[in-house]
DNA sequence: GTGCTTTGTTGCGAACTTGTCACCTTTCCG
DNA sequence: CGGAAAGGTGACAAGTTCGCAACAAAGCAC
């Protein structure tokens, strides 16, 4: 549980209400999410781009940009297009309507829902995403590249890779990410401490040692010139 | 029972006497197995390894290569490595001895026999291999190590291995999350007390003094550097 | 009490990890 | 093309981790 915490997938709960909020990380934290949150469209733009969480719960009502537009926003941005959304709505009839604007949300529910049936859409739309079907959530499986976090294990086509701790963790938030371009910034933060005081160019060499030992799977870890790094899509 | 033949397990019962083979082939046929003979050890071996049978069972007396041999060179072929052994003994104190070797078979029986004590322990054996269904949730088996958890009681090999209170949770802990790795802290806290003030150098410590003790059987515990430690999954 | 076992702590050294730097190579762009 | 910026690479020194052994404290039987 602990050792694993760097894996937990990250949500962004978007609400304005904070009784909302409340309810919603408290059960989204039971299920072994970790949560972070924001009361509007703004906050949660700039929370989408920088801690980059691998779900967002969008409220469609919000005050100043209201969340069609936030998704909308969200989808145009490489940085967040690859996040899947789940939109809540106040009434059901709204749902019809804002299925006509197919701004891609992934998935809606209407408000009252049951904290059980929000986990439960959660998790599937993070496990479609990581191609496991049925899947063990903390087992990524790309190809032939197999990160077992639990057992702290990597095989690339069932040959066993020895990583080192730092070189684990750098792997497995980049595969949890799959697709998304992280910044030098942005894994410093998740990889290392929270306000860690390390050179950015540090990274650079984990990313050299890791291509090193992946043999053949390093063809997943892309260079995205100027920006940072990615695991790529397929 | 059983409807289908295919999957009734498949017994290889070696011993060099015909008389021996029938009475035990009869009473295993009766309990719903599939036989499969062979007079000494080296059609034993090559029986072993084409038809992969679900349990062995072992003379120890046997001519040209004798029973031991043939059980040891059982243990060490990945391909038969995995399948349980009965070892038949013809005197009890035989038993002392053949323990004393750490060969690792898996159960003793001394001639004579009553047929129903060899089938119970059969059935057993095969439970306990097959997940578990059924059998004892509180008893692990893994290889040649066994750990009892209400008895307080951990064999390697069939020797009893004496171990301390803190040592014998540490162990079985471990043992339960057998692959998963466990920090220091997580230990400090299952093992030790909840919010145990200790240091987790203590945990290293007695790492060391469980692989002093559990010899062969050290090898299950791994470290994993920077992380913790984990229970080997073989 | 005395002697024995258990258990947590500490210090040492070897092996491993890891952040940084200097130096290349590649890419970008006018 | 030429220069600048970004990223790859190898080396290295400082730091960390872990096994081990010795020690000290606590518990316990007699």
């Amino acid at each position: 549980m602990v050792t694993t915490d760097f894996v937990k997938p990250k949500i962004l709960v978007v609400d304005d209400e904070p009784d909302a909020v409340d309810l919603i990380a408290f059960n989204l934290k039971a299920a072994g999410f970790r949560v972070t949150a924001a009361p509007d469209g703004e906050v949660a733009l700039k929370k989408a781009r920088q801690e980059s969480p691998d779900l967002i719960v969008l409220d469609l009502m919000l005050p100043e940009v209201d969340g069609l537009e936030v998704c909308k926003i969200l989808r145009r941005d490489t940085a967040t297009a690859g996040i899947p959304i789940v939109m809540l709505t106040a009434r059901a009839e709204e749902v019809d309507r804002v299925l006509g604007l197919e701004l891609g949300a992934d998935d809606y529910i209407t408000k009252p829902f049951s904290p059980r049936e929000l986990v439960l859409r959660i998790k599937n739309l993070l496990r479609r995403r990581h191609g496991g079907e049925g899947g063990d959530p903390d087992r990524l499986q790309i190809d032939e590249l197999v990160i077992d976090v639990p057992r702290h294990l990597v095989t690339v086509a069932g040959r066993a890779v020895e990583l080192t701790a730092t070189e684990f963790r750098l792997l497995s938030v980049l595969a949890q990410r799959r697709g998304r371009v992280q910044s030098r910034d942005q894994l410093l933060r998740d990889v290392w401490d929270y306000d860690s005081l390390i050179d950015t160019r540090t990274v650079d060499t984990h990313i050299r040692r890791l291509r090193e030992k992946l043999g053949k799977a390093a063809r997943f870890l892309d260079t995205v010139r100027g920006v940072g790094y990615r695991f790529a899509e397929s």
